[in-house]
DNA sequence: CGCCAACTTGATGGCTGTCAAGTCAGGTGG
DNA sequence: CCACCTGACTTGACAGCCATCAAGTTGGCG
């Protein structure tokens, strides 16, 4: 499943060859749910992460879970057990509203964690789903108590994933509150790039794995604006789109658009 | 001059007699700082927090430190020190983007919490600034560090703060994301009166204390907009404003407009 | 082959931004 | 005490961006 989802999509195919895992079996070793082990490492672990900690962040991985395209990862209301650290698929967070609003927040991938919404009150107020079949790791928070009061550098880790997606969301508030909609698609198509990089993937050629209707709901527009931009960004030679394959082709001009650096 | 901030702002008076606390004096005794004895607490702390672990929180604030209005708590780039939790006053977060650009992304009153943008990088990214004289006390990382070993509540407490914080900007993130501006502008009425109810305070009657450029940053709209508005809003019956006075008069359409439960 | 969801494209309208001209209130100095 | 000044606010006129409505087109899949 997990090859033919890359076989779908050619221009993904990574440029970094990451380890092959074995497929959901019922009970998997401790040392294969390592992540340690993991090639997704560098992504869950904010970067300057000593070593010597890492053995003590395996010990937090409790169980690994597949999820197949359309099922949710959690629902808002859920019982809080804990977070979840994708290694493969594709996601997406949204959130509903009392009156029938919807609002994507996030799309998730390898790498990526979920879950920090059900801290507080016991409960998560998102819904997660997966776009493309995909394994989550699971970390429930029993287990980081019981770790985390031996090994100091654990609740460190923790907090910092936490700040860097308090840090994420202001980005995407200042997005939503100050850019206009080509701004927003330009930084859209860019922040994809530099995930998709940062994963071994090709940065200028990659396939969106969402609808028009869930990208514009991450941006706070409508599906048509969507449409309309990526169709005028090609006229303007900035990409090339057909469906969901997108080649970025003048990356300044994008850089331009964003309103980053130059 | 926290005495002077309420006269002027007279709808402002608790409701709730609250301890009164000793001017910023060099030395505070560990009593004196201690989050048990502080009147705001019910705020800093979420609710379901055991008695038993409150001294241990005690152990983390290490000073407490006057702030005037105009002044900066922190500025995007400062090295991270750790999180401040605001006693009195009246304070605003905002981002800046390389090209200029401005947003406001919170206003901190007595019991909110501020600097989690900070743990990632180690450096806040973030700008707080009082709009209103007042008082934070900091709590230091290395104090968390040392303290929460020894005490498992600790890391709960904190994880719990922020979490609540990832809510709150996800909540945000749905009201620009899809929002028309006068749900905004409800919305952002109603807020302010539930944080000042939960503090003793009038909730049908206050003082904004702040600039309508200010909560159209905040609410990505223009001060024009929210100028409009807040006179719509009076027209039609909903509000009574003058100038920064704001009365709520018929609660149950501001409700309606902010596309809450009825 | 036909269906359906996803997508594209056009026409139109309205919400909100922009520009502009005041008004108001608080603070300062004469 | 009053004139003046400045920042904050209000209100009007207009424009433009994006939503809305509508009608296709495409592509994947049974």
């Amino acid at each position: 499943m997990q090859a033919a989802v890359l076989e779908k999509a050619p221009p993904n195919r990574p440029t970094v060859v990451l380890r092959s895992v074995p497929r959901s079996s019922p009970q998997l070793s401790r040392a294969t749910l390592a992540c340690s082990n993991c090639g997704m490492r560098s992504q869950c672990v904010p970067s300057g992460m000593r070593n010597e900690d890492m053995s003590e962040i395996d010990q937090m991985v409790t169980s690994r879970r597949r999820i197949r395209r359309g099922e949710h990862v959690y629902r808002a209301g859920d019982p809080f057990i804990g977070i979840f650290a994708f290694r493969t698929g594709f996601f997406k967070s949204y959130a509903e509203s009392e009156d029938g609003r919807t609002h994507v927040t996030s799309f998730e991938m390898a790498g990526d964690i979920s879950g920090f919404d059900g801290i507080e009150d016991g409960h998560y107020t998102q819904n997660v789903i997966a776009l493309e079949d995909g394994e989550a790791c699971t970390i429930t928070f029993a287990q980081v108590d019981s770790v985390s009061t031996r090994v100091p550098g654990l609740q460190h880790y923790l907090f910092r994933v936490m700040s860097r997606e308090i840090v994420r969301e202001q980005g995407l508030m200042m997005l939503l509150g100050t850019m206009r909609a080509e701004a927003r698609v330009a930084h859209f198509i860019l922040d994809l790039a530099r995930r998709f990089a940062a994963r071994g993937y090709s940065s200028t050629e990659f396939n969106l794995r969402m609808t028009r209707e869930e990208i514009g709901s991450y941006l706070g527009l409508k599906l048509e604006t969507i449409s309309r931009l990526f169709s005028r960004f090609q006229d303007e030679g900035l990409i090339e789109v057909q469906g969901r394959a997108i080649k970025l082709v003048d990356l300044p001009a994008l850089h331009e658009l964003a309103g980053e650096h130059a």
